[in-house]
DNA sequence: GCATCAGATCGACAGATGTCAATATGTGCG
DNA sequence: CGCACATATTGACATCTGTCGATCTGATGC
C-alpha cells in the first residue's frame, strides 16, 4: 500500500495488465474491499465541510476505536483519505484524485 | 458474492453507506482486490472478439489450471463475467453493466 | 506537574483467502 | 465402449486480515 499515484496515464483493466501493474491496482481495491473501510470513505466523502474528525467516526461505524484508527490509516496508506492532525483531534479528507484513476482504471 | 446488480439507483460511495449496502459493495471490490483476478478480467476484456477461452488464460496467468478455475469462478459470482460452456471448453465474457455499476458506485 | 482526553500502536487470536496436488465431471472422437 | 482432453471440485496448508483489549504518545487545561 504504496500510495503512489495509480498509473502514469491510462493503464485501464482492459489493457492487459501485467502483474506489477496487477498487484498495485489490486492493492487499491483491497483497501475498499472491507465494509468497515467502505463506510468510513463515505463518512468523511459525505461530510458537510469536506473533512470530518476520527471522533465523531467511531460511534456511527460501530467498531472499536482502534480498529477505526486502523481502518483510516489503511485509507490514508492507499492515498485514498489524507489525515491532518489539528490539536488533540485528526482530520480527514478525500483525495479526489485517487478516487477518479480509481474509476478511470474501470473505464473501458 | 451474489451477483445482483450493484444497486437500484445512484447509491454513490459518497452517500453513508449503511453495513449492508457496504457489504455488498466490498464483496464486489474484494473480487477485484487481487492481482491473480485483476489480471484475469482484464485478459477477457482486451480479447478482441469480446470472449476469452478459459484454455487460453492459464499460461498466460503463471498459475495452477485449478487456481485459475477458482478465481474466474469468483469473477462470475460477483457478476463482472459471464461463462457460457461450448463444447469442452469454457467461454468468459465481460459484463459492462456491473463494471458501470462499479464505476458509478466511485462517482462523487 | 498532573490528570484527562484523542488517537495511534502493540499483541493476540479467530476466521478468511490464495495456492496447489489429487480427483471428479463431462465432452468429443475412434 | 474407452481414451484423451478441458474444467470444475475437493482437501489441505500457509499466509493474510479484521477485530479487540491493553498500552503508549501527545496535547490540553488546571
Amino acid at each position: 500500500m504504496t500510495g503512489t499515484p495509480l498509473q502514469d496515464c491510462c493503464a485501464t483493466v482492459s489493457g492487459g495488465l501485467d502483474e506489477s501493474q496487477a498487484a498495485q491496482l489490486a492493492s487499491v481495491f483491497k483497501v475498499l474491499a472491507d465494509p468497515a473501510r467502505l463506510r468510513l470513505f463515505s463518512l468523511v466523502a459525505s461530510a458537510e465541510s469536506g473533512e470530518a474528525c476520527a471522533c465523531d467516526l467511531v460511534e456511527p461505524l460501530g467498531r472499536s476505536q482502534p480498529t477505526v484508527s486502523h481502518h483510516l490509516s489503511a485509507l490514508v496508506d492507499a492515498g485514498l483519505l489524507t489525515r491532518e492532525k489539528r490539536g488533540r483531534w485528526a482530520w480527514y479528507r478525500v483525495v479526489p484524485e485517487q478516487l477518479a484513476a480509481l474509476q478511470a482504471a474501470l473505464a473501458p
